[in-house]
RNA sequence: GCCUCCAUAGCUUAGCGGUAGAGUGAUCGGCUGUUAACCGAUUGGUCCCCGGUUCGAUCCCGGGUGGAGGCG
C-alpha cells in the first residue's frame, strides 16, 4: 500500500500503490473536479508523466451524475486516464456559498444549480466514490470558515471525527460488494490552533486509514501559521503513514511542506494559473499576457523541454491568451504542468541523494529572487513615479488658473 | 445641387439645461481539496468647431466641418 523507500531528514520518497499503478511520492496531483483536468484529456496528462490526478464526486454527484460515470465503466475509463484517480469527497464544497445550504451531524445539506437540496451523508459519499470507481476514496469533512472562532472550529472538528469513523465503517462494509481495492484517506481539521490541530491529527491517525490528509488549511493562514500546522500534524501522525496536504500547490509551498515530511498535493494553482496567463518558472511566476511579451521569441521558459516550450514562442502564448483563443490554455496548462511534474521529480532525486536541504534552499532563493519579478517591478515603480510628477503638474496648473481667476 | 440622419473615452455607445456613465480595449495585480477561459484595481473625455440664447450649453438655436443614406 504504502512504503517509504529514501528518507532524508523529515523528506522521504516512498512509494504508493493503488488498483492502477504505484506512485512514488512526494507527488502533485493535478484537479480534474469534473473529470477532466480543464483544457487537457487524460491521456495529456499521461503524457506529461503524471501518475495520478483527483476528481471531485460531489461535483461529478451533480453532473453528470454518479450513475453516468458508472455505468460507463468506472472514471478511468470515462476520462481515458489509466493511472493512479483520487475522488475528492465534497468536503471543501461547504465552504461554498452556493453549494452549501447546511451543515448537520447526519450529513451536509447540499444544493445544485436549480436550488434542488440533497443531503450527503459520510455513506452516500463513500459509496458515491466506490461506484465512481476511484483508486483512492476521501472521507467526507467539515471545514470551517478561516478566521471564525474556537466554536465554529470545535464543531467542524467533531463532526469532522465522527463523519471519519462512519465513513470508514461504511467503506469496509460496502468494499467487498463493489470488489473494490480502493483505498480510503482520513482527513484531519483543526485550522491553525494547535491543541486543536494536535488533537484532531490524533484522532484521525487512531482511526487508521490507509492514508491520512491535513484538511482546512491553505484556506487564509499566513505562510509562517500554515508551515506551523503542518509541522503539528506531521509530528502527531504515524510516520508509516502516507500524508496528503489538500489543495496546497504553489511551488514554493510545496517545497517547503516536503522538507517537513509531506508526501501528496493537489492544487488547481498550476492550471487556473495558466489559463489566466500567469506562467510558472524557476525564477517566480510572471504574466505572460504583458506587453512586455508581444514581441518576444524565447520559450515560456528558457531550457524547459515541454512540448509549448520546444513549439512556441513567448509572443504565440501571449497572443493566443491575449485573444482567448483556446489553444492558449491548452498550452500554457501544458507548461506550467510540465512545471511541477519536474519539480517534484527534483524532488525525489534530491532526497535519494540526500540533499534535500540543499535543493530546497537553492530552489526558494532562485524562485523568490527571479530575475523578471525584479525588472517589471522597478519598471512599474519608475512608471508610477513619473504619473504622480505629472498629475502634480496638472494639480499645479489648474489650482493657479482657479487662484488668478479670484 | 437639394433633403434626412449622425458626431460623447482608443473602439461600440448611454445620458441630461447644472461640465458625463457603461461595455470593450489598454496597464497592473490576484488566483493554492475549481460548477471560476475567472476576479480585482488603475487608466482613460476640450461631450467635432465657431457663434447665439441662458445665471449656466455636451444638451436648445444658427452657421461651419466631417460621415452615412435618399433624390436629382
Amino acid at each position: 500500500m504504502f512504503k517509504i523507500v529514501h528518507q532524508d531528514g523529515k523528506a522521504r520518497v516512498g512509494r504508493l500503490q493503488t488498483a492502477h499503478g504505484t506512485v512514488e511520492t512526494p507527488f502533485f496531483m493535478p484537479v480534474a473536479s469534473k473529470a477532466s483536468v480543464k483544457a487537457m484529456s487524460g491521456s495529456d496528462i499521461e503524457d506529461l508523466g503524471y501518475q495520478s490526478l483527483i476528481s471531485n464526486s460531489f461535483i461529478l454527484s451533480l453532473s453528470p451524475g454518479i450513475d453516468v460515470v458508472e455505468n460507463i465503466g468506472g472514471i478511468h475509463k470515462f476520462m481515458h486516464f489509466n493511472n493512479t484517480i483520487f475522488t475528492d469527497s465534497g468536503g471543501f464544497q461547504v465552504l461554498s456559498k452556493d453549494f452549501l445550504l447546511k451543515k448537520s451531524d447526519k450529513g451536509v445539506y447540499f444544493k445544485d444549480k436549480s436550488g434542488k437540496k440533497s443531503l450527503y451523508t459520510p455513506e452516500l459519499v463513500v459509496e458515491n466514490q466506490l461506484r465512481l470507481a476511484s483508486d483512492v476514496a476521501m472521507t467526507l469533512d467539515d471545514v470551517a470558515h478561516f478566521g471564525l472562532g474556537g466554536k465554529d472550529y470545535v464543531d467542524a472538528i467533531k463532526r469532522t471525527h465522527a463523519w471519519a469513523k462512519r465513513s470508514k465503517q461504511a467503506h469496509d462494509e460496502l468494499k467487498e460488494s463493489y470488489n473494490s481495492k480502493q483505498l480510503l484517506f482520513g482527513i484531519c481539521q483543526g485550522g491553525i490552533r494547535e491543541e486543536y490541530r494536535r488533537f484532531s491529527t490524533h484522532k484521525i491517525n487512531e482511526m487508521d486509514f490507509d492514508g491520512v490528509a491535513l484538511g482546512g488549511l491553505v484556506v487564509g493562514e499566513s505562510r509562517k501559521e500554515l508551515l506551523e500546522s503542518i509541522k503539528i500534524a506531521v509530528d502527531s501522525f504515524d510516520q508509516e503513514k502516507i500524508k496528503y496536504l489538500m489543495g496546497l500547490g504553489s511551488p514554493s509551498d510545496i517545497v517547503q511542506a516536503v522538507g517537513e515530511g509531506v508526501d501528496c498535493f493537489d492544487s488547481i494553482y498550476p492550471t487556473a494559473n495558466a489559463r489566466h496567463g500567469s506562467i510558472l518558472t524557476k525564477t517566480g511566476r510572471y504574466m505572460i499576457k504583458k506587453i512586455a511579451y508581444k514581441h518576444d521569441k524565447g520559450p515560456l521558459e528558457e531550457g524547459c523541454t515541454c512540448s509549448t516550450c520546444t513549439h512556441y514562442s513567448k509572443s504565440y502564448l501571449h497572443h493566443l491568451l491575449r485573444t482567448h483563443e483556446l489553444l492558449g490554455y491548452k498550452l500554457a496548462t501544458i507548461h506550467n504542468l510540465h512545471f511541477m511534474n519536474q519539480l517534484l521529480n527534483n524532488i525525489r532525486t534530491a532526497i535519494k541523494e540526500g540533499r534535500y536541504e540543499i535543493f530546497k534552499n537553492e530552489f526558494l532563493e532562485a524562485y523568490f529572487s527571479g530575475k523578471e519579478a525584479k525588472e517589471f517591478s522597478s519598471q512599474i515603480q519608475r512608471k508610477y513615479q513619473e504619473k504622480e510628477e505629472q498629475q502634480q503638474a496638472k494639480y499645479l496648473l489648474t489650482h493657479q488658473n482657479s487662484s488668478s481667476k479670484k
